[in-house]
DNA sequence: CTTCTCACG
DNA sequence: ACGTACGTGAGAAGT
């Protein structure tokens, strides 16, 4: 069976352009879109394994169209000079991956697809029409599906007959009819003025064409009849120039498509000249010329010394002198790492031990003081991890004076890959082999033998010593040596310490919430089932999706890149429809609660000691906040009661302690009113007035005792709003308001918080201007896209630039306090222990006799935390478990 | 392994 | 005109 894939280059790389991130390779040739036209290729060479496939071109500037209509596709843009550099490239691509690309003068891509896609169809065979236009869809028939890119470049949606039918109520061939009527600004074809999809699908559906709309004036009403009737010729002629010519003389050109795959090792040199390097790894093309892979690869100037090859002695000699120090454990999770070896580099020596070598034999000695000796300095990489596995153990980490993870992190927080193998090739050092090429990935993991795997510890623990010099000094560079050396190193010893002392989870409460989840859920799901008259599973969104909108004829307006979107905000509108809604609503509420938060605690509850153990990422979120992992202790529930009791199972883990919480109050919005210097703000702060019903009385011009419940809930989204980089549209969707009101709503507010506006001004040009945003301690996230033409992109890119100042310096604010809180902790010797950080809370377990105490200590060390030119305000609360603590 | 949904600040 | 709020992690489905 043929199947033919037929590609609008133009439309696609053009989409791709835009879609993409700028990207050059190491010569500085833009990237970008071949890039994402790569992907799409790929993408359609799996999901179509086409037999036959083409990629068209529009070619030169003039067209037969432009013999009735000289300014067809007038008014355009110029090409960006980075993407026009892209199109000999993506031709070369092409030739690379053996695919067949087609141009002929005069016509456009458009007239040699639907000419193919014709004679496709009189065969009986299968085709896809790739494209990102609309008008594709004219060509759609029994055989020929069109694939019109949605967001981004691979994700398309398909249409055949049946489908434009259900999207538009057409036939394929009233979609020229649509454009004729509605005209298309971008190829500056006119149709009727004021008429825009809306008008003209109704028309269309009332009359079924140009012909019939203009047949049939005088059935039209007002001055829609006027404007038909005085752009009669611009429809007709729009109709003719939307019309794709299915007759481009190219019979018999079915053979020169056949696609036969590609060789790897002509796709992979074009990918290597390209620097795509994840594709090659992707689809494990062969390196170049075949050998040489380890051309690259640091030759080894150290000899690898195993636990045979050392005395005691010589092992000490070695670890008073350590350059670097590298541990590895296997598994994502630290508490349950396995530790299979370590790597200390001393000079030309590198000391490599293995996990037994660590717990027993004449070597264990020597590198367990030497481990938990703090004054032995250790540079190394990721010892937040290396310190929970080493504890798991009985080994307790000191004196770690570099961490080479963290300062990647400061250095980019975005960057997603910071595995020594990225950061080595990053700074264009000598290669070493990455993990997936040692260990594999997924099924196929598994540990080398002992003198593989001495050779990789050895290799990481040269990368951390070679890595040293060069992040020291770009800290240094970003003014960020502070940061790391004085927050990030001292907190992440702070974290370990929360981790491994862990906090008590009391399994039967959440069993007992667990059972009566149980029943509910049960009776909700039967209840639904009634409803819907079948069973189905719930959990399901497109056999939800089905039930919902198919079986109960529910109005559909939100559809996800697969199917319906099910999710709370389609269904709250759905509500008045139908009584299975707020059902469904319930169902799930208490479903998530059962899954995620009874089954899933419960799995992490350690058996001998009845704790769970978190554990915070510290070089995730880009703005410099922790992540919670294994299990996510910063999303436990509060704002529904119903979830809220799981706080009842997190109890003090020792008796007659209590459960003792300090959060911030606002701030993020105290951070906005210091960075921006906002008088009108900062005054609110210092008088310590309702930061939200002072907004709604600025904003809407009323005195405090006319604020009402729904104008302060406003003003308080405008407030949230502001922190996250506001826009028209995102505050009118929060509020479930018209955009227009949203923006008045927002140049109101700027009106009376000039300050905000100004700072808001000020740190977008900033971003412009430097390439990236700091917080108050100097943190940094760099803004590439802060200059992209792509709409899309540059306004994102703005957002962050307004919001990660904001809450990055919250950030490094909480920080601050932990690892405050924590010496006075210790220098007092207070028994209470912190426990949990969630953003702008640190939760404490506390023996009574300290309660009084803390009780002003904690809030007076967060207040403290950072001097701003408006104070901080902490809230304290206790009881004997969470959720008491309120 | 990705997608959808939903929990938190 | 474009199409969005900022930052995360986890469970269940379905490929």
């Amino acid at each position: 069976m043929d199947k033919w894939v037929l590609i609008d280059g133009n439309s696609i790389i053009y989409r791709a352009f835009f879609a993409m991130p700028q990207l050059t390779n190491s010569s500085g040739l833009h990237t970008n879109a071949v890039y994402g036209f790569t992907t799409m290729l790929l993408k359609l060479l799996e999901e179509e394994k086409p037999t036959h496939m083409l990629v068209a071109f529009d070619a030169g500037k003039v067209t037969f169209r432009h013999e009735g209509y000289a300014e067809y596709k007038g008014g355009r843009e110029k090409t960006p000079p980075e993407l026009s550099e892209q199109f000999p490239v993506l031709k070369e691509l092409l030739r690379s991956f053996g695919i067949a690309q087609y141009e002929l003068s005069g016509f456009e891509a458009d007239d040699i697809i639907g000419t193919l896609s014709r004679i496709a169809d009189e065969s009986g065979i299968e085709t896809v029409v790739v494209s990102g236009d609309k008008d594709m869809l004219q060509l759609a028939s029994d055989h020929v599906t069109i694939a019109l890119t949605r967001k981004g470049v691979t994700d398309v949606e398909r249409y055949d007959p049946a489908q434009i039918q259900e999207r538009y109520g057409l036939t394929p061939l009233q979609i020229i009819d649509l454009k004729g009527l509605m005209g298309d600004t971008s190829d500056n074809i006119p149709g009727i003025p004021g008429v825009g999809e809306k008008t003209a699908l109704k028309l269309l559906h009332e009359f079924g064409s140009v012909e019939g709309v203009l047949a049939n004036t005088s059935e039209i009403k007002g001055k829609m009849k006027e404007k038909v009737e005085a752009h009669q010729e611009d429809a007709l002629m729009s109709k003719k120039l939307a019309t794709i010519y299915r007759e481009v003389p190219l019979e018999n050109k079915a053979d020169e498509l056949v696609y036969n795959g590609y060789d790897g090792a002509v796709l992979g040199d074009m990918f290597r000249k390209l620097e795509f390097k994840s594709l090659i790894e992707r689809l494990d093309l062969p390196e170049a010329g075949g050998a040489a892979a380890d051309a690259d690869l640091a030759e080894a100037n150290y000899a690898v010394m195993a636990a045979g090859d050392l005395t005691a002695d010589a092992l000490s000699a070695l670890l008073a002198n350590s350059e670097s120090f590298y541990l590895e454990a296997i598994g994502d999770n630290p508490h349950q790492a396995k530790v299979i070896g370590l790597a200390v580099a001393s000079g030309d020596r590198i000391a490599v031990l293995s996990y037994d070598d660590l717990m027993g034999g004449k070597l264990s000695t020597p590198i367990r003081s030497w481990l938990e000796d703090a004054k032995a300095p250790k540079k190394g990489y990721d010892l937040h991890k290396a310190e929970l596995a080493l504890s798991w153990l009985g080994i307790e980490l000191r004196g770690v004076t570099f961490d080479a993870l963290l300062a990647a992190y400061l250095l980019d927080p975005t960057e997603t890959s910071q595995t020594l193998a990225a950061l080595i090739q990053r700074h264009r050092l000598a290669a070493i082999q990455t993990d997936e090429t040692v260990y594999g990935k997924g099924a196929k993991f598994q540990v080398p033998g002992a003198e593989v795997l001495a050779a990789h510890l050895a290799a990481k623990a040269d990368a951390v010593r070679r890595l040293v010099p060069l992040l020291t000094e770009e800290l240094e560079k970003g003014h960020m040596s502070k940061l790391c050396y004085e927050l990030e190193q001292p907190l992440a010893v702070v974290l370990a310490g929360m981790e491994k002392q862990g906090i008590k989870v009391n399994a039967d409460v959440l069993q007992d919430l667990g059972a009566e989840l149980e029943k509910n859920v049960a009776q909700y799901m039967s209840d639904i089932y009634a409803h819907a008259g079948m069973e189905f599973n719930i959990n399901s969104p497109r056999q939800l999706g089905e039930v919902l909108f198919e079986k109960l004829g529910l109005p559909a307006w939100k559809k996800t890149k697969t199917g319906y979107s099910t999710d709370a905000e389609v269904l709250e509108k759905l509500e008045p429809y139908h009584e299975i809604v707020k059902l469904i609503l319930h169902y799930r509420q208490l479903a998530k609660l059962q899954s995620t938060y009874v089954e899933g605690l419960l799995k992490e509850i350690r058996r001998d000691t009845g704790k769970v153990h978190t554990f915070y990422r510290q070089t995730i979120a880009a703005t410099g906040r922790l992540s919670s992992q294994f299990p996510n202790l910063q999303n436990i529930p509060i704002r529904l009661e119903e979830g809220r009791r799981i706080r009842k199972a997190f109890v003090p883990s020792e008796p007659g302690w209590h459960i003792l919480a300090a959060d911030y109050s606002q701030i993020e919005l105290r951070v906005l009113a210091h960075i921006s210097g906002d008088e009108k703000m900062k005054q609110a702060f210092i008088d310590d007035t309702d930061i939200h019903t002072k907004t709604a009385m600025d904003v809407f011009g009323v005195t405090a005792d006319q604020v009402d419940a729904n104008m302060r809930r406003q003003a308080k989204a405008v407030n949230f709003g502001i922190v996250y980089g506001i826009s028209g549209f995102g505050l009118a969707n929060n509020l479930g308001i018209a955009r227009k009101d949203a923006e008045m709503f927002i140049a109101q507010y700027f009106e009376v918080f000039q300050g905000v506006r100004a700072y808001m001004d000020n740190i977008v040009a900033q971003a412009r201007n430097d390439g990236y945003v700091t917080t108050l301690l100097e943190r940094r996230r760099y803004l590439p896209d802060i200059k992209a033409s792509n709409f899309n992109l540059r306004s994102f890119a703005e957002r962050t630039a307004m919001n990660t100042p904001i809450q990055g310096t919250a950030a490094d604010i909480i920080k601050l306090a932990m690892v405050n809180m924590d010496k006075e902790l210790r220098e007092r010797g207070l028994r209470s222990r912190m426990l949990l950080q969630v953003h702008d809370e640190l939760v404490f377990e506390v023996p009574a006799e300290e309660l009084e105490l803390m009780k002003t200590l904690l809030p007076q060390v967060m207040e403290g935390a950072l001097k701003l030119d408006v104070p901080l305000k902490a809230d304290v609360s206790y009881g004997d478990n969470w959720y008491e603590a309120k």
